[in-house]
DNA sequence: TCCCTTGATAGGGTTTCGCTATCGAAAGGT
DNA sequence: ACCTTTCGATAGCGAAACCCTATCAAGGGA
């Protein structure tokens, strides 16, 4: 029964039976089977047919939730059982918005020491997308935007509030004093893209001060941002946390971007169960402590 | 997994290999084997073993609040999707303490006719039962005190407040006029017995008042109590609730009992689940109707 | 129209499941 | 101390479930 549950999400998140079919490490014709039985042992359908996935039923969609419930519920039982077997251990699977990566560290630093069983996967994702993998069970935890959610069942820990520096090469013109955000029109900007939610903010700052950017590099990578502005003069916009590990040398300067102070808040997300599975609740704790730390 | 996790639920509950495996219409060898398969797959001992059941190790505990909200999920997924099939149906078991009983015809009155499908099974019980039976999933309901929990995971509804009248043959002396615990003192009673907490409460009201009781019948059964008054000169204490139905003849009176207002509140019981079904949430709407009620 | 993608179906080998029968250990009574 | 009873584990076997490979039919796109 959970291993059908566990197709069906698979199923609903690829929108696809070969796929989910692979992801699940069954045949398509297995996975198939598996939700035909589902349908068969619920009584209704979950799935509209066709020639190919055509999306859940609305009975789908419920039944949807109750599985990743269910399904989540039956990992955190193993998990917690492997722990009180051989300690804190196996894998922790983190997503992490680019402009966060840096602060990943200091989440695992103290961890390393103390759980040295734990492995870490962290993967750079954009916020909607680790939305999706958290509530898809495709990741334990995620790092991202806390402001503008409108999701459920999830449980948040803010750990700091973003704040934009202008990164240029030593020497730039703007470097010399504190900038605000009107005056970045005409300043040839390389920025990242915009399904990225950090630039849909950095884009809403400007567009508040009425400055239109048309950027000449757009980027998923924070590190493509920086090396072309160590190589050229155009400039960018970073969250120091993000900006401050380039900053190291002598051949990169940043300056604080003065305006309104809107601030943008990012902290750990995940789903809420309760109780927490313990490498779960250490990672919250971990992660309150830092937030603590950087209160300033 | 989910049928090894009912049977472990069954094993704790029972505390027993045989009866467990009864209750789960399978016989001991495949429920030991269920369970050994569990202890297997999750690679802790759950059980700790002898010649004999001799209760759970600390894993197996933790283990068992997963069962149940595991086990109680995927219910709710099932009867979930038999109402989206067929509407509002099914058995909805409820458990109840005896000077409650009344009630239930309230509770239950809207219900058939705006849901004709649903079928009630009703079992008197006792409060710490009803507790008990709602945690392993065996009821979906209970009608008890909610007073004294030290209950975690549950819903309540507050229906009602119990207050107590004295109830004896007509003609009885003490009918004349309201009656106070103190005056309680020598008047030969029948009562419930002292598992019940019905009579824990009169007996501490009673105490309160320094009057010492030794009542010649004790008995589980409300009917047991009023047939002997009816039929003798004992009298008997009960909610109002309790004793309303037998006072439609000539031959009963009852006359409260004054003194300190203590309120003992009744309401329904119900396992917490995020979101509830749909016949739980049905049941829970109209307790809270009927609480509005008899709201004075 | 042809071709490719997509999901359903058929057939078969392996695994799991749950039963009956039986055993060994421990508890309880005499 | 001995016998009996209770309780859970083990062995062996037939039935069911599971998951694979191979193949088919229906749509969609060029």
């Amino acid at each position: 029964m959970i291993d059908k549950l566990e197709m069906f999400i698979a199923l609903a998140r690829e929108e696809h039976f070969g796929r989910a079919a692979t992801a699940q490490g069954v045949t398509q014709p297995t996975l198939s089977a598996a939700i035909k039985q589902l349908e068969d042992q619920l009584g209704v359908m979950l799935v509209w047919r066709g020639s190919r996935y055509r999306g859940l039923t609305p009975e789908g969609q419920r039944a949807l939730d109750w599985a990743r419930r269910i399904v989540g519920d039956a990992r955190a039982l193993r998990q917690e059982m492997r722990v009180a077997r051989e300690g804190l251990s196996g894998d922790l699977r983190l997503a992490v918005i680019p402009t966060a990566l840096t602060v990943v560290s200091e989440l695992t630093a103290g961890f390393g020491e103390a759980h040295p069983n734990v492995r870490f996967t962290v993967q750079s994702k954009t916020s909607s997308d680790i939305l999706k993998m958290v509530e898809n069970l495709e990741i334990d935890a995620g790092l991202t935007y806390l402001d503008n959610e409108p999701l459920g069942r999830v449980t948040t820990v803010p750990i700091y509030s973003e704040r934009y520096v202008l990164v240029a090469r030593s020497g730039h013109p703007l470097l010399d004093g504190p900038v605000a955000w009107g005056d970045l029109a005409g300043v040839p900007l390389c920025l990242l893209t915009p399904d990225m939610q950090n630039r849909r903010i950095i884009n809403q700052h400007l567009s508040e001060a009425s400055v239109e950017v048309a950027p000449q590099i757009e980027s998923t990578s924070v590190i493509v941002l920086v090396s072309h502005v160590l190589h050229s003069d155009w400039a960018t916009i970073l969250p120091v946390r993000a900006a401050e590990i380039f900053l190291k040398g002598p051949d990169l300067g940043a300056v604080p971007i003065v305006g309104p102070d809107a601030r943008h808040v990012v902290g750990l997300v995940a789903p809420h169960r309760e109780p927490f599975t313990p490498v779960l609740a250490a990672l919250l704790e971990r992660a309150k402590a830092i937030a603590i730390e950087r209160e300033d």
